[in-house]
Order: C-alpha cells, then sequence, then structure tokens
DNA sequence: ATGCAGATTGATACAAGATAACATTCAGCA
DNA sequence: TGCTGAATGTTATCTTGTATCAATCTGCAT
C-alpha cells in the first residue's frame, strides 16, 4: 500500500498551476477518447473553469463565467456539462458545500476522500485505499453492498492555521 | 476499542418503533434540559416526525406534515428546529440527500458515519471510531485540523440485496 | 453528396432547498 | 406588572437543480 495517498491539494502557493491545468486537459482527452465519448468545446471550457484553482467552485458561478463567453447561457447548460464529466469521473461533487471540483487522478476508478479547507476554500483530494477497505469491511458486517462513497472533511489547512 | 459500531439502522421490520421513538424523545428531553435549551412542543413535533422511520426525511416533507397539525407553516420554521436539533446534535444532516434524519446516539459528541441504502432508503449510523481515527492520522500528515466530518456511503441494504 | 439517427446544445419554465429581515408572541424573572 | 431575550410568525427572496421541448451538430450508411 502506497503511503502517498495525497492527489492533490494544498500546492505552495507559487507552484506553476499552468501545468497543473496542462495535465488535467490531457487527461481529459484521455479519458474521453478511450470512452470513447467527446471532449466538446463546451464541456472544455466548464472543465477549465473548474481548474482554475484548487477551490470547488459552484455551478451558478460557473454559469456567470461561461456568460462572459457565451451567449445568455441557461442552468441546463452548465448542469449538462458537470453530469458528463462526473460520469466521466473527471469532476467530483462536493456534497457538503454544493461545489464542484476537477479531480486530480481521473485515470482511476476512485471516489476520492476531500480536505476542505474552511478558511481558504482550497481542497485536497486523498486516496487512502484502507481507509476505503475499512468501510467496506463495516459495511460487509451487516450485510450492506457498497455502491458510492461520500467523505468530506472540513477543518483548516496548515497554512490557515499559522497565517 | 468496541466492535459494536453500529447505533441504529436496518432494524426488523417487526422491531417496535415506539420503543425508538419513546427512547429518543426522552433522551433529546435530557440533552435539551442539560444544555440549559428548551424542548419547545414544535422542536418536539419536528423532532418526532424525522424518528417517524430510520428513513431521512426532506426539509419540504417536514414542512407539509407540520402542515396538517400547524396553520401555514413557513420553511424558516421548520429550519429553525432541524438547526436547533442539529446544534444539540439530535439530528443530522446528510448531505447527499439533502434530508435529515434523528440521531441514535445523541449523548456522545460524535459525528456519524451513515449507510444509506439506496433502494429502501433506510439509513444506518455507525461510529467506527478507528476510521475516524484513521482520518485524523491522515490529516495530520498533511498538518491539516480536523472540526468536521461528513461520511456517506450508499449502497443496498442486506433485504434490498435479496428482495 | 444526402439524409438519417443519436448526441449535443439552446431555451423556457419551474421545482426544490434554504435564508434574510422584520414583526409578533411567549417564558422567565426582576 | 412589566421587561428582556428566546422562540415563532410572516413575507419575500435567493440558491440549487430539473423537466421539457426545440434546434443543431456529428458520424455514418446509403
Amino acid at each position: 500500500m502506497s503511503d502517498n495517498i495525497i492527489i492533490q491539494g494544498f500546492e505552495s502557493a507559487e507552484h506553476d498551476h499552468r501545468h497543473c491545468v496542462a495535465d488535467a486537459l490531457s487527461e481529459a482527452e484521455r479519458v474521453c477518447t478511450q470512452r470513447g465519448e467527446r471532449f466538446t468545446p463546451l464541456r472544455r471550457t466548464v472543465f477549465e473553469l473548474l481548474w482554475s484553482s484548487h477551490k470547488p467552485v459552484k455551478a451558478y458561478d460557473l454559469l456567470a463565467q461561461l456568460a462572459l463567453t457565451h451567449d445568455r447561457p441557461a442552468p441546463p447548460t452548465v448542469y449538462r456539462a458537470l453530469d458528463f464529466l462526473q460520469e466521466a469521473g473527471l469532476v467530483h461533487k462536493l456534497e457538503s458545500l454544493n461545489a464542484y471540483i476537477g479531480c486530480g487522478e481521473p485515470g482511476r476508478r476512485h471516489q476520492g476522500q476531500f480536505l476542505i479547507c474552511e478558511r481558504c476554500g482550497v481542497v485536497a483530494e486523498l486516496d487512502d485505499e484502507a481507509l476505503t477497505s475499512r468501510i467496506d469491511a463495516n459495511a460487509r458486517k451487516i450485510g450492506f453492498k457498497v455502491s458510492d462513497e461520500t467523505i468530506e472533511i472540513t477543518g483548516l489547512c496548515r497554512q490557515c492555521q499559522v497565517s
């Protein structure tokens, strides 16, 4: 079992974010191609907006951003793109925030665990398989068959504790 | 560490639910008294509605139920009661469902982990401290200070897998 | 090239979930 | 009895998400 469970999040303020975005985009292209689905300009735009930072974005904020480049987009436009991206495993929804964030490792099937800084809003995505196993074990004990996990931890990131 | 991590949920269909309700009510009274807060008739009514089954209830369904006995209640009425009950640890919100459920063990501070059957809608509440510890350990590793956990597992309960 | 089928996007309307702000009433007590 | 803060009532509004139908586009078989 790997000890490096952090997929993304809490990068240094000076990290080259263009690199994150470029990686995410090429991964997205790859995943869509592999799934035989189309990474259309609209979906790509929404995806890029989500990757504009490591903070989750709300659907109506995406809509407002879209309005800058598209002619009066309506809610279904953005929700459909989000649905597609979630289906493809490219985006996660943070249920406790009603917000969406790009997935840091879309290649592998997972649901992710999230650390959400309540001060700066940055979100880290983890994947601790031992945690998932433990949950599965608990479920199995009572005959419950897991299909979906929502694990969202709120608190303060290292930076925000000191500053 | 106790091995019995199930707080409530997936009772047999024939269990005496009046007993669950009676227990929950007396616990609620106790908790409120201890906190120096008032378990008013309205709060009690909302609480009883939440305990009418082991399924989560949506705020506007509560509102509709309330309308049967109260004169044209408005959303703030039910949301205020829910806020109060959540503050007191008597009720949990299931973020992935936008629904609310009575807590099976309000005496002790905890956030709970939930197994949600996507077929029958019944929810089990667990409290696996090892799970919480593991999450805390992961967080600590990257300097994150946890204040709040949302853990909601969707799937099929034993009954619903066979029938 | 042409036209068809399915996927994608556009557009309108509305449903569902939640809160802000201010008025009124109530419980406990000086 | 009247005061104070808590609790509830009331109205309006904001946020989040869907249903539905129309128009357009893409890939492909003819």
